[in-house]
DNA sequence: TGTACATCAGTGAACGCGCGTTCACTGATGTAC
DNA sequence: TGTACATCAGTGAACGCGCGTTCACTGATGTAC
């Protein structure tokens, strides 16, 4: 119920809307005049809060990164420090954020940072990604896995970031129907992290 | 020069200019009117070659798959079965096409299948993709590498494709600007081909 | 506690814009005889 | 080889649409005295 004239949230409420949007449509092209519609105001009414649709996104991506950095903490805590079950945690909610909101993922993620990369979301994506290797290096360190730590962080971080893409946009179905991604994905780490390489002649071209 | 009324090739003329757009726009929301000005005629001359907009698109992801393919196929086969270079090279030539066209990359990857899969965007997709997985999967059967050979392919395959997108998106940059991806890739595939795993708890939650 | 008033957060109408698509048309092309 | 004519591949003007944004405005809120 509508009880005052002021809407009090507007500010919020029109992120909400517009998250909301870009996941029931699938698209990253919402419109503002839908997300006003849905949070009941004009259209004018965003620009006492926003400088220009841009904006909008711009903080819609930013919660995007601040929920998922969150989830994927709150999962990970459970465990002490070094538990291997961190590691599977963090992917695991990395994966499950992008099939629960796909659309919106994909936002995240293709923001083309501004030159100076001071925006609020480039600076929660930094913080997201930071998090995400650092659970892996920390494990790394602690558990004296051979090789480049922080490769090999970043080698975990782009498979399961390859995972969720290819899962959302519906590329394994066409070609891999039967995989079981979250099982593929926790081999492939466990190959990454604890594999002794064999003594043989090696893929360098 | 324009020498006649007709255009002759304007039907590959327009995917061709749509193609142009969206690498040049960094984004997949080309106009058809700007793709029609480029090419030098009317804005309503596409209906003489194309049901809609849509069906234009769905030609250009099309032909991006084929190129993709031809060119994977062209630098693989110089080297004979069984090569482990075969590999690098359809690697590599996923990563550069990525970097060459980003937009066309995720439009290719991000259009979502029509229910009946039949068009020509999903079937060209499926038909590269397969290739892709195939190259691996005859490689470790050659070889005898341990493991299932889908799953290695499959994860081969994620794993060059996040970082063919975390690259395009910027995303390494942010967080770990210093690393050199090809490298990271080539290091990753081996300990995924030719690990032996250690005898140690692993990562089954 | 009451009141005057500055500030704030909305309204609703309008704008210019570029879009995808349709329409009746016209000039070029190819073919049958 | 010449001609009549059906077909083809364009034109250019117009359409309706929804968009982001601006504008003058108004009603609500909060505060100083």
């Amino acid at each position: 119920m509508k009880v005052s004239y002021h809407h009090g949230e507007l500010r919020q409420a029109l992120i909400d809307a517009a998250r909301a949007l870009i996941n029931e449509r699938q698209s990253n092209d919402f419109s503002l005049s839908d997300a006003c519609r849905r949070a009941g105001v004009s259209t004018a009414a965003p620009y006492r809060h926003f400088a220009d649709k841009g904006q909008i996104i711009n903080e819609v991506v930013a919660q995007g990164f601040i929920d998922m950095a969150h989830r994927a903490r709150a999962e990970a805590e459970v465990f002490p420090p070094g538990a291997p079950e961190r590691i599977v945690a963090v992917g695991r909610v990395y994966l499950a954020f992008a099939i629960g909101e796909p659309a919106l993922f994909r936002m995240m993620f293709s923001q083309h940072a501004n030159p100076a990369g001071d925006d609020i979301a480039t600076t929660t994506g930094k913080a997201c990604f930071a998090y995400v290797l650092d659970e892996v290096i920390s494990y790394c360190t602690l558990h004296r896995v051979e090789g480049d730590a922080r490769m090999i962080a970043v080698q975990l971080w782009t498979l399961v970031h390859g995972a969720a893409s290819l899962t959302i946009d519906g590329d394994y179905a066409k070609v891999a129907p039967d995989i079981d991604v979250t099982r593929m994905i926790t081999s492939g780490a466990e190959r990454l992290l604890f594999a002794l390489p064999r003594d043989r002649d090696d893929l360098q071209a």
